[in-house]
DNA sequence: CTGAAAGCGCTAACAC
DNA sequence: GTGTTAGCGCTTTCAG
């Protein structure tokens, strides 16, 4: 770490003739130190360079001043943007944040979750991976109490604070708008149904199709993990069918860009013949021609609501869990506003 | 950190009426244990669910395996595809990450830097502020010996591990291809020059110019911190000038992409009248219409590469420091191919 | 092959 | 107000 160790506070305690315990407390500023001890601790500190190790003060305090996030990828846009609130906050309260990405891996994810457990990490803060297990990993923290806070991908059957965005609503107001835009015939790119930000999305999708009275068709669903690569297939599979559709709501922008390029391609035009929503307002779907209507995500205050959750778990060892719910925003972009709205 | 304190190396061994020692050695997997005993106490310790105290150990022996990595904002996509390399070999080789962002701001800077030094990381990455400093916060780790490695942004004063890419070829590049496309009068938006990434990328452009026989035009180049906002100013500015350019090199992809917006409202067709070239391949480059010619910046590789020089330096305390230059490569879009290469 | 003992740097009763 | 002391959980000589 260092070549000749640091300086301790033994050091300081040691110039000036005082013990160490003094030395410690006026670096606290604890109120039982008179001033002028305090301030010619402070400058004596300052002239050997002194700085804390925050590790001993850890351990004797139990507490490691640390949160862990983890996310499948750090760099999507909107993990990142997360990450970015939630060290926001979390700097600003004296907190380090340790971050680790599972790649949508369960053996990845359970691995970091018990590193971060022996790392001792004051309160983690996760969007699980696309792959399902059993969540053992993470009842622990419930089960050791460690604060635990979960974003955007939530374990249901884990009670524990957790921040999501109105999936079905969201999917809900896509397919309504496309019905609206006179759409009839709307198909659905599914991500994986084990986690209920998809579940949801689907749901939200059928409910708007039920209450406008137009019957649910599985055929128009394909379910994939909408990678770019997933999108192709799924819009090359849906046009294809014998009675295609006119309208995709796609689980995210990712799915959306590729099914648009692929319907470009074809030349067929969007959203006149048929129309494209998308989810996450991804920076890209704002600039790209046609622009993406989509649902947009507020990743950075998401970020930041989830590391105060965690941080007044941490004070106040709160019992009552709260599910916060940030609204969905439709937002109407070129790839479905046929009617010009 | 939790209720009924964990189990520690001294619950195992008095459980298994051995001693702590021999515990502590057996998890390191010690060959001076026998196989015998080692097979009891790692299966006590996972019936009790032991968890090995990360803090503890750290503090033992002076290391925290830990590396810190600082960059201006999390939450843009260079920096993100950074941070998930380094993420991805650091984990590899057991280190932990812990991550901040400066926002551009010199002060904050400084104080991550004090906090990572007194969390006592093993090395630090770091990309600095655009906000000038005199780097005496980053001066400290050479001092102290501790390892620190620099990307993109770099302080050239200070001697250590350094990895970036090429700013002057490509913008070197990025000009030459703008003359071979027929452009007669090139702008340049240029970002702070006191970073070296963006110096050397003016400087690309002036060389360029020169060997091509054309005069620099110190008119012709707008200096600003790059963002969207400061790419419309830049851009009014440029076109209003007497005799404007009939292609612009943007210091980046977000100042090349709100330049077109503004040209494309104005009704200038791209690249028919004026050419644009960003610089680091942001994914919306691609896929917005025209789609920006750019020059790649491999994020995620610098990140790996990054972290596999800290681990180095960490592990043989090597004293000869290397400059990685990263290869440009650019990338030729709809923006600029007025030519249809 | 295993144990005893000291100590990493800091904190917090408990004294006075 | 300040000092003494013990100890957070782990590692590591030094003994045997």
């Amino acid at each position: 770490m260092q070549k000749k160790s640091e300086p301790t506070i033994h050091d300081i305690a040691r110039e000036l003739k005082i013990s160490a315990s003094t030395v410690s407390r006026a670096l606290q500023h604890n109120p039982r130190i008179s001033v002028k001890t305090r301030e010619k601790i402070l400058a004596m500190a300052d002239t050997i360079g002194y700085r804390p190790n925050v590790l001993a003060s850890n351990l004797r305090n139990k507490k490691s001043n640390t949160i862990g996030i983890v996310v499948p990828l750090i760099n999507r846009y909107f993990f990142s943007a997360v990450i970015s609130g939630v060290e926001d906050v979390a700097f600003s309260a004296g907190y380090t944040v340790v971050i680790s990405q599972s790649n949508d891996l369960a053996n990845k994810e359970i691995s970091i979750a018990h590193s971060m457990f022996s790392n001792r990490v004051d309160g983690l803060i996760i969007s699980i991976a696309m792959e399902p297990t059993n969540f053992e990993h993470l009842k622990a923290f419930r089960k050791k109490n460690i604060p635990l806070v979960f974003f955007d991908r939530v374990v249901p059957e884990i009670d524990t604070n957790k921040i999501v965005v109105d999936d079905f609503m969201g999917g809900f107001r896509v397919t309504q708008h496309l019905i609206d835009q006179g759409y009839q015939r709307i198909g659905h790119m599914a991500g994986p149904q084990n986690l209920i930000t998809y579940s949801d999305r689907k749901n939200g999708y059928k409910e708007a199709l039920e209450k406008n009275g137009i019957p649910f068709d599985e055929s128009l669903v394909v379910t994939n993990s909408l990678t770019a690569g997933d999108g192709v297939n799924a819009i090359q599979h849906l046009m294809n069918l014998p009675w295609p559709p006119d309208a995709i709501f796609c689980g995210n922008d990712t799915t959306a860009l590729s099914s648009m390029i692929y319907l470009r391609d074809k030349g067929i035009r969007i959203p006149e013949e048929v129309g494209i929503v998308g989810f996450s307002n991804e920076p890209f779907s704002r600039v790209v021609s046609p622009s993406i209507s989509t649902i947009a995500q507020p990743g950075f205050v998401m970020g930041q609501k989830a590391a105060e959750l965690i941080l007044n778990q941490i004070a106040h060892k709160d019992k009552t869990f709260t599910t916060m719910v940030m609204p969905t925003e439709l937002i109407i972009r070129e790839s479905s506003n046929r009617r010009k709205v």
